[in-house]
DNA sequence: CGCACTTTAGTACACAACGTAAGGAAGTGG
DNA sequence: CCACTTCCTTACGTTGTGTACTAAAGTGCG
């Protein structure tokens, strides 16, 4: 142990300042002033020299308030890039973004399905070398490379992996040391729903003092917290897993030993599972019944949802109904007043679960006389991890962790 | 909102060390330069400022390790004091403590009962008052009063308190500002979940980097998050309403409009209306049957099963059983390494909850491999709330907000 | 258009807090 | 007794912020 207090560094300083700019998007001097708590002159020296750095530009004027104009501040997009890399079983998504979160060019290749965790890891690196090359960054300004990944932290910094074959097939492959040994950059390694968090907050410019939660929908259902603009990570970095809330104390066994957790009642596989009950609509759906086509099956049973069939809103409805009685339960737990739905498993129907998870919170939730918790759908679109993990590695390297309040 | 950034002031870093010295106890020069990351020059530079303040006093000397044998340093105990009050139903708690959280005097009273907001804390004032005088300290040692409500926080800083009678019969009533025009000393209010935690904290020296939980268990259940050194509040200081958790979705309706809530299956309430269908035991117990009597009841019930009466013994478990479920799901969503048992319910048969709770968190929890989550009785007995309370004070006048990590 | 006023931005200097370096104090072990 | 270790303090330099003042750039009215 031994970083704790060090008075107020210019480091901190600048990266308190820059989350104000990140935030605002567009700022005086003077608005920073009065937000920060810093007087004037100190806030025109930390400018100074992040103009001085090139992270932020002048943009021209504000509004007359009758007198000086003053004069806008913003990022300076193009000072700073950051890769991101979503890694999942049905496909790896990459994104080149700038500093604001923009992404400036993107890839999709094939997801890492049963590979042995050497192998995909290679494949990454290569393909990561080429899309830096492509993007045509110049490279002095790639802060780093972030991952996400559908896992959990193990002890020695080291991230597992579900994937659908085996389950922690890749439990003890260290990813971010193999992939640090291959590419020259800072790797940060987070988990999807995580990423996902950080994203909106990033590129979706949520200021640090707002404290809110992402649902991440992929082959489960995660969660990502950011409280007091940074990640929380609990005691172990594992914070999030809501997969296996327990919902219904007799209800059905599930892998991990539990009954009645969420995810073997609302996640993709269990709705695919209803929907093979149902024989009429396997056949006109043509369910393939094998575990590892469980995630496209999914997706075709929420396009049809999306498309108004009944039947198929209906399992779509179900399966939100069991997410907003565990978002209202999390809800009552951590005073929330923001939830961001993000991931692939929302991309067609995610406002049918934005619906039925708005409706409990405003019937149920405890807080609700007080202020509404809002449910919204991600802006970013199916890349939202890849996006988050990008925001990540700008987060960690330009806005380390901020403090006070 | 003008407060942010303002350098390391003195302020910060004394509070920051004091911190320190809570957590260790008995602790050296060297161990804070190492812990705080400070230099030895700092450490020596703050120190004389605490001792000259008399907050700390010199203990003797530690163990020769090979050269000058080092300085121990702790509370100076007596240097300040505070009180702290607890008010419930069916009794009101005072406690007055000195600055390690250690009991100077005490004084329980009855409840608030059916009491009008006004005249219960009339009464209380008067209690208080009496209170100190007869605690004998040094009334400029007073840094202020706590108060432990069950209860939500209102929009303006207003406490809303249950009570049984009517719910919500306090609701309008401004708890905070009431006290405060009586006494002239700081008057700091929160739920009693909460002041348990901080409790646990202060009292028990736990550091600032572990972020815990403590369950308090009085008519129903709540819960108090620590991170960070200090109490999580949420977006409306309503974080711990952990009562209507959903752990069946086709339970029985709750009061609250749910179905299944932790409250309805396991609170004492719940309890004692499944000793109310055995005819027998509700005869063997003299249940009286009424609203008013459930805690009193919930009691009788919980002697009994502490004294290994098999019937009774189940009814607890039961409860137990719920309430490890909930845990279960909360630690997964928090990545908890610490969860502390706490308030009158548990005063009985604290030992079943932990014992159930521990089973299920070491079979299903999903960090187990990582470590594990401790569940533990809490030492504070049961005043934990009015003890707690008291330690809030302390911890918000000598070491406000703790940053950095 | 000129002049009084407002708002923004920057400079000079003082102050506060921490680090570095050096040395004194108090002990150990040969 | 003396070399060495560890603890603690003092003196001084560096860094970062606030205060006070000034310059710059605008507005609005007569």
């Amino acid at each position: 142990m031994a970083k704790m207090l060090r008075g107020a560094t210019a480091q901190e300083t600048h990266s308190a300042i820059l989350d104000l700019i990140r935030s605002s998007g567009t700022v005086t001097r003077v608005d920073l002033a009065d937000r920060s708590g810093l007087t004037g002159a100190s806030i025109s020296r930390v400018v100074k020299r992040l103009l001085a750095d090139g992270l932020i530009i002048e943009t021209g004027y504000g509004d007359p308030t009758g007198g000086k104009r003053a004069t806008l501040l913003q990022f300076n997009p193009r000072a700073r890039h950051a890769v991101g890399i979503a890694v999942d079983t049905p496909s790896t998504t990459y994104v080149v973004t700038d500093m604001s979160g923009r992404v400036i060019e993107q890839l999709s290749s094939r997801g890492i399905g049963k590979d042995a965790p050497a192998t995909a890891v290679r494949r990454i690196t290569a393909e990561l070398e080429d899309l830096i090359v492509k993007a045509g960054i110049e490279p002095s300004t790639l802060v780093g490379v972030g991952v996400a990944l559908a896992g959990r932290q193990g002890r020695g910094g080291t991230r597992l992996l579900r994937t659908d074959s085996e389950k922690y097939a890749w439990e003890p492959f260290a990813v971010r040391d193999t992939l640090k040994a291959a590419i020259d950059h800072p790797i940060v390694v987070e988990n999807d729903s995580t990423c996902a968090a950080i994203g909106e907050f990033w590129a979706g410019k949520i200021p640090s003092v707002n404290d809110f939660a992402t649902v991440y929908l992929a082959a489960g259902f995660g969660l990502g917290l950011m409280t007091n603009g940074d990640v929380y990570r609990g005691s172990s970095s594992n914070v999030g897993e809501i997969g296996h809330m327990v919902l219904d104390v007799n209800g059905p066994m599930c892998w991990c030993g539990g009954q009645g957790c969420l995810e073997s009642l609302a996640a993709p596989a269990a709705v695919v599972a209803r929907a093979e009950q149902d024989a009429a609509l396997a056949d006109k759906l043509g369910l393939r019944g094998r575990q590892t086509s469980v995630r496209a099956d999914f997706a075709k049973i929420a396009r049809l949802a999306a498309g108004g069939d009944p039947r198929c809103v209906q399992l779509i409805e179900e399966s939100a109904t069991y997410l907003a009685k565990a978002l209202l339960s999390i809800t009552n737990l951590l005073d929330l007043d923001q939830i961001i739905l993000a991931g692939p498993g929302f991309s067609e129907t995610g406002d049918i679960y934005v619906r039925l998870a708005t409706q409990e919170l405003n019937r149920l939730s405890f807080v609700r006389a007080m202020h509404p918790t809002r449910v919204e759908l991600s802006k970013l679109g199916p890349s939202a991890a890849a996006l988050g993990a990008a925001s990540l590695v700008l987060h960690s390297q330009l806005t380390p962790h901020q403090n006070r309040s």
